[in-house]
DNA sequence: TCTTGACCTTCCAGTTGCTGGAAGGTTGAT
DNA sequence: ATCAACCTTCCAGCAACTGGAAGGTCAAGA
């Protein structure tokens, strides 16, 4: 099938499919006209990269994941690793987004909102109470 | 001062401070031998900068903040909004994340991590049933 | 005075993961 | 014949820096 078929079956654009192609993800077989030629297992494949990266999987995490796909000698200990890996980090993303949340939060209700021009928001980034916020994503 | 001095009290390495000045965030002068030179205005920018860009705002958005920051004349209820809709926006991604981590926690409780091949995580990046989430992310 | 090392300067390139557009070839239908 | 809708490659750009090369400057010590 042509790179617009595969790019609906696997819910990629067409564009995002050549990229990973030229990063070495996938390799279609071309067609005498020059055009590339999918066949279902790279429909799979292509699937797959879009469920992982959608999980937050980097496209070398991906590479990673596609190799183990592959491998049918894997142990499920590695994919394992890689996912809890993975977890870990998103739990420190969403502490991080909290504590974000929290402070942008506190500055929004302490802002009157109204037109004058003292507003506590400017004066809290101004001042360096919040620090220990803009530290902690350095 | 020197750049070295500004890096330090603002809490930004040096070459971030220049990236700044070409995207004409700020504008320190020049001493005679070509150094930049910044004052302590400068460097009050600049962790006004550090502390707003360490709490989600994007490198267009601390431009807004930073004008009216100096803009004595600004409405509070202008940098409220600012302020709001980036909360909105956290929101969102932190629900996003806590989806995220729930299929994937799903996922990783799933897996036995051992040496044989079969492996659950694979086998749901590969069906699909983790579909829901990916398209969310799409 | 010379030299060393820590600064500073500019410019160019790379990162991640695509996305957009230009310029052109192919295909299938009317 | 011609038209749209495909496909191809290549080049450029997004955010927000970061790294490195090549070179200028400055202060202190031998």
């Amino acid at each position: 099938m042509n790179i617009g078929e595969a790019s609906e079956r696997s819910g990629l654009p067409s564009k995002t499919i050549r990229y990973y192609e030229d990063i070495g993800l996938i390799r279609p077989d071309r067609g005498g006209n020059g055009y590339r030629d999918y066949d279902i297992s790279d429909v799979h494949k292509l699937r797959f990269l879009q469920r992982s990266r959608g999980l937050g999987f980097s496209v070398e995490e991906c590479r990673q994941l596609l190799a183990l796909y592959e491998d049918k000698s894997r142990a499920s200990g590695d994919v394992k690793d890689i996912a809890q890996a993975k977890l870990s980090e998103i739990d420190r993303k969403i502490r991080e987004m909290m504590e974000l949340r929290r402070t942008l939060e506190h500055l929004v209700h302490a802002c009157h909102g109204n037109d004058r021009p003292d507003c506590p928001i400017l004066e809290e980034l101004a001042e360096g109470s919040v620090q220990h916020l803009a530290e902690q994503h350095a």
